[in-house]
RNA sequence: GGGCCGUUAGCUCAGUCGGCAGAGCACCGGACUUUUAAUCCGGGUGUCACAGGUUCGAUCCCUGUACGGCCCA
């Protein structure tokens, strides 16, 4: 907190704050006295309402709004403005004779760029053709100290576009495009889901284990417990103690939180829709991703979306293609036709760095990940992940190296991840001991032994099916966004020295 | 973690082969009752990211640091 009045340090905040002390002296006028203002319409409304209006036609409907002056034309006894609210923008046209000779001086003396005021007037059309509100009353709400960002140019530091996420929202209306649609996926996903009867709930986000993927926690220390906790990197595995639990269909939407890197596809915190269905498997499943992905499609401007120049078919249905498929496509690489020993050196020849211990499923995925994900452009459901790298995921019965597993690729990115959950408490508690030799070998990011998931399992998991899907890389994808910074409100920066 | 690039006025950006720091917008004062990047007249508001070094002199050259961006792992 700022002891006494922290002196303002540059020059126009100054005047402002200079000003504002002058009104409220000579006029005795707190701009920030106001508690309300009864807003009507939005400007959306007069739009939609009053764009049959002819140049110089008016009309006697009574528009009581609000909104932030974005710029002021003084022209002496009249004035032009440009007021922007939630939903559009609208040029406000004051006349000394139309408000009167008292208010309209008050306007002209004390009114700035950036400060918020109610409005009250009529639908209008300039003789110049522009939908004008013509004032009859302004009333200041709350005055800007500081100055709007270049009228122009807009805010381009992405610095400060992050940081002070307020002011991009203010000069960049995008920006606030990009976060309604966000919301509008979120919401999409909401109703999908119930629509088929699923429930929304809420899991532990600060847990004494992370568990449900393979990841770094961040950890922490509780008081009052004298234990060490996580962030949840993470719901997996509470929500499928929900199904134990017979709550049959659950979802839940939230943050995740992983302590690694932060480039252009990973931010620490991150959220994620996870979403499990009981007597369901991993097909049906791809199908309800397919639904939620089109239909967040559908209700942010349609299937066919361009991602940083490139065009992207979101019409359903995406191709399915298992991991070995892929692989031998674009490698020539045959799991069922080697060994081990054979794949490392396939591997090496393709200039793979090798250990000389990976099996050769660790060796498909590491081939698929250099040679293959980044090609997956269009969106594909790639199946059949090996059981190595599946630690949660039930084995398909025909080939248990493999599991009943997909993930969805689009634009080179991994968005959605699912399987028929393992359900076997037994198996399952061999997978976490298998995980257990890898973090005992160094792996950090091995899965971490949960002994009460697998109580939970050992009173029956109904066949079940899962789903996980990022919910920024959706919406980068939605909003042609090129960073996950992009889509995150407040991303995480380092503070600043 | 490695490499490259950036940081100059509130914003968008020039610039100085090392010699008083620049523009547009914004802002301040004035004129103007149909402007919309309004116009006209007048006004420059700055720790050139930070700390060292070289130099008669550094915003510029060198080194380091911070923050940001891009690429790679």
């Amino acid at each position: 907190m700022p002891d006494e009045q922290t002196i303002p340090e540059d020059e126009i905040l100054k005047q402002r704050t200079d000003k504002l002390k002058r009104l409220r002296e000579e006029e005795g006028y707190d701009p920030f006295a106001h508690e309300q203002w009864k807003k009507e319409h939005t400007l959306d409304f007069v739009r939609e309402n009053f764009s049959h209006l002819a140049p110089d036609d008016r009309d006697d409907t009574e528009i009581i709004t609000a909104g932030r002056l974005m710029t002021i034309r003084r022209h002496g006894k009249a004035c032009f403005a440009n007021l922007a609210d939630e939903t559009s923008s609208m040029q406000l046209y004051l006349q000394l004779d139309s408000m009167g000779e008292e208010p309209y001086n008050f306007f002209k003396k004390w009114v700035d760029s950036g400060d918020m005021v109610g409005i009250v007037g009529n639908p209008c059309r300039t003789s110049r053709g522009e939908l004008s509100i013509l004032v009859t009353r302004c009333v200041l709400l709350a005055k800007a100290l500081r100055p709007l960002p270049e009228k122009w140019h807009g805010l381009k530091d992405t610095e400060i576009r992050y940081r002070q996420r307020y002011v991009d929202l203010i000069a960049n209306p995008d920006v606030r495009n990009t976060f309604r649609k966000r919301a509008s996926i979120i919401s999409t996903f909401r109703h999908v889901l119930e629509a088929h009867g699923s429930i929304e709930v809420e899991t532990p986000t600060l847990a004494t284990l992370a568990g449900g993927a393979n990841a770094r926690p961040f950890s922490t220390y509780h008081n009052a417990l004298g234990v060490n906790m996580f962030l949840r990197i993470a719901p997996e595995l509470y929500l499928k103690r929900l199904i134990v639990g017979m709550l049959g269909r659950v979802y839940e939407i939230g943050k995740s939180f992983r302590n690694e890197g932060i480039d252009i596809m990973h931010n620490p915190e991150f959220t994620s829709m996870e979403v499990y269905w009981a007597y369901a498997n991993y097909v049906d499943i791809m199908n309800l991703t397919e639904e939620l992905v089109v239909a967040s499609a559908d209700a942010v401007g349609g299937r066919d979306v361009v991602y940083q120049g490139t065009p992207i078919s979101l019409h359903p249905p995406f191709r399915r293609a298992t991991m070995a498929e892929l692989v031998k496509e674009s490698t020539g690489f045959e799991i069922c036709a080697v060994d081990d020993a054979q794949a490392r050196d396939f591997a090496r020849k393709k200039g793979l760095d090798v250990d000389g211990k990976e099996s050769r499923f660790i060796i498909l995925t590491e081939l698929f990940e250099t040679f293959v994900e980044d090609k997956l452009i269009q969106p594909t459901f790639v199946i059949g992940l090996p059981t190595e790298v599946s630690p949660l995921a039930k084995k398909n019965p025909e080939d248990p190296n493999f599991t009943n597993r997909f993930e969805l690729y689009i634009c080179g990115s991994e968005v959605a991840n699912a399987f028929s959950e393992l359900n076997d408490p037994l198996d399952q508690r061999e997978r976490f001991m298998d995980q257990l030799k890898k973090k005992e070998a160094g792996d950090e990011e091995a899965h971490a032994f949960d002994e009460d998931y697998i109580n939970a399992l050992e009173y029956g998991l109904p066949p079940t099916g899962g789903l996980g899907i990022g919910i920024d890389r959706l919406t980068m994808f939605l909003t042609d966004s090129r960073s996950i910074r992009d889509v995150i409100l407040f991303p995480t920066m380092r503070p600043k020295a």
